[in-house]
RNA sequence: GCCGGGGUGGCGGAACGGUAGACGCGGCGGCCUCAAAAGCCGCUGUCCGAAAGGGCGUGCGGGUUCGAAUCCCGCCCCCGGCACCA
């Protein structure tokens, strides 16, 4: 390896730029810098969560195709701000000091040292003097200070919802921490237990967050995992009369949202949701037991058990009715657990005949199914063996009988609302977002609890609200926050009246966190302010944010949400914080996703010590389509490895001349391919270019003429920047490529050929090549492919129908025989 | 079930409707070397053939076209996400 033959050494090349780098600050803005930046391109990383194990390839290869993204834009004379942080709260980090028996606050300066020596390790060109750390209090301050203002304006609501409970461990569980139902730890079955928690009132942003998406140049793939999650439904909602016991009107009325209002006339009974609020009144005196008994059982399953779609339907009647408005008849109440509480308003009316849970519940307990929607070979008495959803006429529907089920909608909607029983109504699946976590390892939430004022915000002044150092972090079964049980913590006097209150002892979501994190990167100089009007000015919206697509739905909305938030609250001028999103493949090794379980993680130190990060990158980027991912494989590295260390030999050996012209097109060919699919991220083949490129220059085993592998020295610098550092020193000049190169031209007159080789074909089959001047009269070429030996034997004897030329490509005789 | 994304040599993957398999790995043979590393040269989809050449080949079945991996219709399989969403 040490071999003084061999002038590329990447470990001393390596740690030489990085030390320089370092050294004269090639990478790092300063604040004035920041503030005058004439092309500003703001390139962000979705930060990474600094585990205890380090760096892993995944995060290398996001990383790594983000900063190519960066690198390719600075040699292009951008002024490219490229941030790296630490998202260090949360349950990953707490579990893990839990388990371990080390304080999270002991534990992650340390992995965050080990995070930020690898992360140096890799060569990418972040901005160190402008790292975030979720946890440092410099920071927390302003992630609460983010809440303060979603509370007052409104839009942080206290209310109760449930969590999961494990009965065993008697505590609070986080949704990942649920498997199958069970508590991961003791397999016990997880309960839902209702406690008051804070929400952000997300839901009163769905139709925006839609629409925006609309102009948003983000994946297509994640626009509509944004879309589907958002999960905008156009419907009816529909009043239904309840009856009391005399079978009289009540006065009261169960609402529900339907898609379907024109189905109405088909909706023999009505079913709540076990939790819904009308229960009780609706509830008859012989049906009170059996309905609490079910509404206990339903509670004690967590929403994953209970909402199975394949296990068999189950409720009760509950002995009270409704009346349909539409058919005057009364129709039965019951309750069952296939209806959720948090979608629409918790109950629906049943159409057994034109939807399959309902028939499935209506076969199960013998409820009466009615066709109302004939299709094109039924009519009104059509049996029904299973629920019939698609188009047809209304039939057994007073009036609306023959109108067209696409119509019908709207017609029967209206009708509804004549009579004062029905509105038409847009609903959402989002549900708003639930902000509290009874747990320890989070910025405690910036409210204090006063008997006489009820909630009160923390004075801006006062923030941040340390988290304090406690020993005994451990969730316990008081089923609250381990803050909770840090008296001389939680007591304190309300901000208002100066009464005894209590600090909010639950910690806020990590997904706060992250949700306005790109929002603090170019302010880290300010210490008095979240966010600096200038800087923000400056640099954001962000121009271009690759990331993964684990987080295509959660941290992009919720950091969407917070940007339109605050833009409503005057602090920004933009609605949408990511001009651009792209989302990466994933990297698997051997074909399957790696973990720890499979045994077939690929870490990445070793390899770094052996190849180098330049090599590593190279062939990361190289594995295959930077938005597909690909499979790793060991012996893949020397392919890049190689590619290296061959393009250092030829250009630290290059010779002065001309070049040779057809090295040149190739060269020509390849600036182009490179200067149009590297901002597209089409990594994997500007490599593929540039390989055959320099295979062109040494072909024969031939000496590099300079100016041949000049230009290749800045193409290759996005994916290899110390050895492109090195070159370009190597080729006389001084300071760093990023700063002294621009990305190379390519002159479209160096780019053609002055012959081609076409082929030719006779019926659609290749018989043939033959070279001819580029642009050659089809006639020319015509002529040569017929001279050709084996196509000519093709063309004797046989009758020529037609002959298609396609300009220096290809020729095809048709012929019948 | 629904929504995405895919199925191309031994492997990772290339291919504006126009010579399928670029580039790389692996394999085989050779050069250099005391040896190794690095490097270099040649071959490498498959079947028939000594060769020239030919047959077959992009998950399966149809279709459009002079010509289909690519476009259309109907299937099968794999991966990711959501999942009783009314």
């Amino acid at each position: 390896m040490d071999n003084e033959n061999d002038g590329y050494v990447p470990s001393q090349v390596e740690a030489k730029w990085q030390r320089a780098w370092e050294d004269r600050g090639t990478n790092t803005f300063t604040r004035e810098q920041l503030t005058t930046a004439e092309r500003p391109y703001y390139n962000l990383l979705m930060f990474p969560y600094p585990s205890a194990e380090g760096l892993h390839v995944g995060n290398i290869y996001a990383f790594t195709g983000a900063d190519v993204h960066a690198r390719f834009k600075r040699l292009n004379g951008f002024d490219v701000f490229e941030p790296i942080g630490f998202d260090a709260f949360g349950i990953h980090s707490e579990n893990f000091a839990l388990k371990m028996g080390v304080h999270p606050m002991d534990l992650i300066p340390s992995n965050v040292r080990n995070f930020t020596r690898q992360l140096k390790r890799t060569g990418g060109m972040f901005d160190w003097d402008h790292a975030v750390d979720t946890t440092d209090p410099a920071y927390y301050a302003w992630t609460q200070w983010v809440f303060l203002k979603l509370f007052k304006a409104g839009l942080a609501e206290r209310k109760e919802a449930p969590v999961n409970w494990c009965p065993s461990c008697m505590t609070v569980l986080a949704n990942e921490q649920v498997i199958a139902g069970e508590c991961e730890r003791c397999g016990t079955a997880v309960e839902q237990r209702r406690i008051a928690q804070w929400f952000f009132a997300i839901t009163r942003y769905a139709q925006r967050l839609l629409d925006n998406l609309e102009h948003l140049d983000w994946s297509d793939t994640t626009r509509k995992a944004q879309a589907n999650w958002i999960g905008r439904s156009e419907g009816a909602e529909l009043r239904f009369p309840v009856l009391d016991a005399t079978g009289a009107d009540s006065g009261a009325t169960l609402d529900v949202f339907t898609t379907r209002p024109d189905t109405v006339f088909g909706a023999t009974y009505m079913v709540v949701a076990p939790e819904h609020p009308l229960v009780d009144s609706i509830t008859s005196g012989a049906q009170r037991a059996e309905v609490e008994k079910y509404r206990a059982e339903a509670t004690r399953k967590d929403l994953v058990a209970r909402q199975k779609v394949d296990k068999t339907k189950t409720g009760v009647f509950t002995g009270g009715y409704c009346h349909n408005p539409a058919t005057g008849q009364r129709i039965p109440v019951w309750v069952a657990d296939y209806v959720l509480m948090d979608y629409g308003t918790g109950a629906i009316m049943a159409v057994p005949g034109h939807d399959g849970r309902d028939f499935e519940f209506a076969t199960e307990f013998e409820l009466p199914i009615v066709r109302v929607v004939a299709g094109p070979d039924d009519d009104a008495d059509t049996p029904l063996p299973e629920a019939y959803v698609g188009p047809g006429t209304l039939v057994n529907s007073g009036h609306f009988d023959g109108t067209d089920v696409a119509d019908s909608v709207r017609a029967v909607t209206e009708w509804a609302e004549e009579q004062g029983w029905g509105t038409m109504r847009v609903n959402y699946r989002l549900h708003d977002w639930c902000i509290s976590r009874q747990r320890y390892w989070g910025p405690p939430i910036p409210i204090v609890h006063c008997d006489a004022c009820g909630p009160v915000a923390v004075p801006e002044s006062d923030l941040p609200v340390v988290l304090p150092r406690v020993e005994d972090f451990k969730p316990d079964d008081s089923g609250v926050s381990p803050l909770a049980r840090v008296e001389e913590w939680y007591r304190t006097t309300c901000p208002e009246c100066g009464a005894e209150a209590r600090r909010e002892t639950d910690v806020s979501d990590t997904f706060l966190d992250s949700g306005w994190y790109f929002l603090r990167y170019p302010s880290t100089d300010f210490d008095d302010r979240a966010f600096d009007q200038v800087m923000t000015k400056r640099w954001l919206p962000v121009d271009t944010y690759i990331g993964g697509n684990e987080h295509a739905v959660l941290h992009l909305m919720y950091a969407r949400f917070l940007t339109m938030v605050l833009h409503d609250l005057g602090h920004l001028d933009f609605e949408e914080p990511f001009t651009r999103f792209r989302a990466h493949g994933l990297i698997t090794k051997d074909g399957s996703k790696m973990s720890k379980s499979r045994g077939n993680v690929v870490v990445p130190d070793p390899i770094i010590e052996e190849y180098g990060a330049d090599t590593f990158r190279t062939y990361l980027m190289f594995l295959g389509p930077y938005e597909e991912g690909g499979d790793y494989s060991d012996s893949g590295i020397q392919g890049p490895f190689g590619f290296l260390h061959r393009l250092y030999d030829s250009v630290t050996g290059a010779q002065d001349g001309p070049p040779d012209p057809d090295v040149e097109r190739k060269v020509h060919q390849t600036i182009k391919q490179c200067t149009e699919q590297i901002p597209n991220l089409g990594y994997n083949t500007s490599i593929a270019a540039l390989m055959e490129c320099l295979n062109a220059v040494r072909a024969g085993g031939r000496t590099a003429a300079r100016a041949e592998v000049e230009p290749l020295v800045p193409l290759v610098a996005p994916f290899a920047p110390h050895l492109a550092e090195e070159l370009w020193e190597a080729l006389g000049h001084e300071g760093s490529i990023f700063d002294g190169a621009h990305w190379p031209d390519f002159d479209e007159a160096k780019l053609v050929e002055d012959s081609v080789q076409v082929a030719v074909q006779v019926n659609g089959k290749l018989r043939g090549t033959v070279g001819v001047p580029k642009g050659a009269e089809d006639d020319v070429v015509v002529g040569a492919a017929r001279a050709e030996e084996n196509v000519a034997r093709y063309l004797a004897g046989a009758t020529e129908r037609k002959v298609i030329v396609v300009k220096d490509r290809l020729v095809n005789f048709v012929v019948a025989s």
